[in-house]
DNA sequence: TTTCTTACA
DNA sequence: TGTAAGAA
C-alpha cells in the first residue's frame, strides 16, 4: 500500500512514516514511479512504534528492540546485551512514572467532570 | 490526485 | 512535526 494509505490506517501522518523510514523503524520497497510500497504488516509495526514512541521510548532505543518485537506485543532478547538492558531499565522505570501520572491526571479530571455535571453520571473509567 | 525530496519555522 | 515548492 502507498504511504497515504498507511498514514489512514495508521492515524500516524505521512510526514512521520517517511520519518519512521529513515530511520530504519519500518520498511518499504518502490513502485517504478519512486512512490514506497509498504506491506500489510507495517500497519501493525506502525502501531507497535507508535506505542513506544507514545511511552517515551526514543527512536534510537526502539531501533534496537525493533528486531525483538514478535507479531504481536512481546518483547524478547535471545542475547541479552548488558548496554540494552540498562536502557531499557530505565525506559521501564520512566514508563512507571508516567503511568502513575497518567493516572492521576486521569483521576483529576474525571473528578472534575463528575462535579461539573452536577453528580450522577460517572464517565465510563476502566480502574 | 498523490507522492517525492529538501528545507524552514 | 507542519508546511512549502517544484517535479513526476
Amino acid at each position: 500500500m502507498r504511504i497515504g494509505e498507511l498514514a489512514a490506517h495508521t492515524g500516524v501522518p505521512t510526514r512521520m512514516l517517511r520519518y519512521y523510514e529513515q530511520h530504519g523503524l519500518i520498511t518499504a520497497e518502490r513502485h517504478a514511479n519512486g512512490y514506497r510500497d509498504f506491506e500489510e504488516d507495517t500497519v501493525e509495526l506502525v502501531r507497535q512504534i507508535c506505542g513506544l514512541l507514545d511511552a517515551g521510548i526514543p527512536v534510537k532505543i526502539i531501533k534496537q528492540i525493533l528486531p525483538c518485537l514478535s507479531g504481536t506485543d512481546e518483547i524478547y532478547f535471545p542475547v541479552p546485551d548488558p548496554e540494552m538492558l540498562a536502557a531499557l531499565e530505565e525506559q521501564r522505570d520512566r514508563m512507571t512514572r508516567k503511568a502513575e501520572c497518567v493516572l492521576k491526571n486521569r483521576d483529576a479530571i474525571a473528578d472534575y467532570l463528575d462535579r461539573v455535571r452536577g453528580t450522577e453520571p460517572a464517565g465510563p473509567r476502566s480502574a
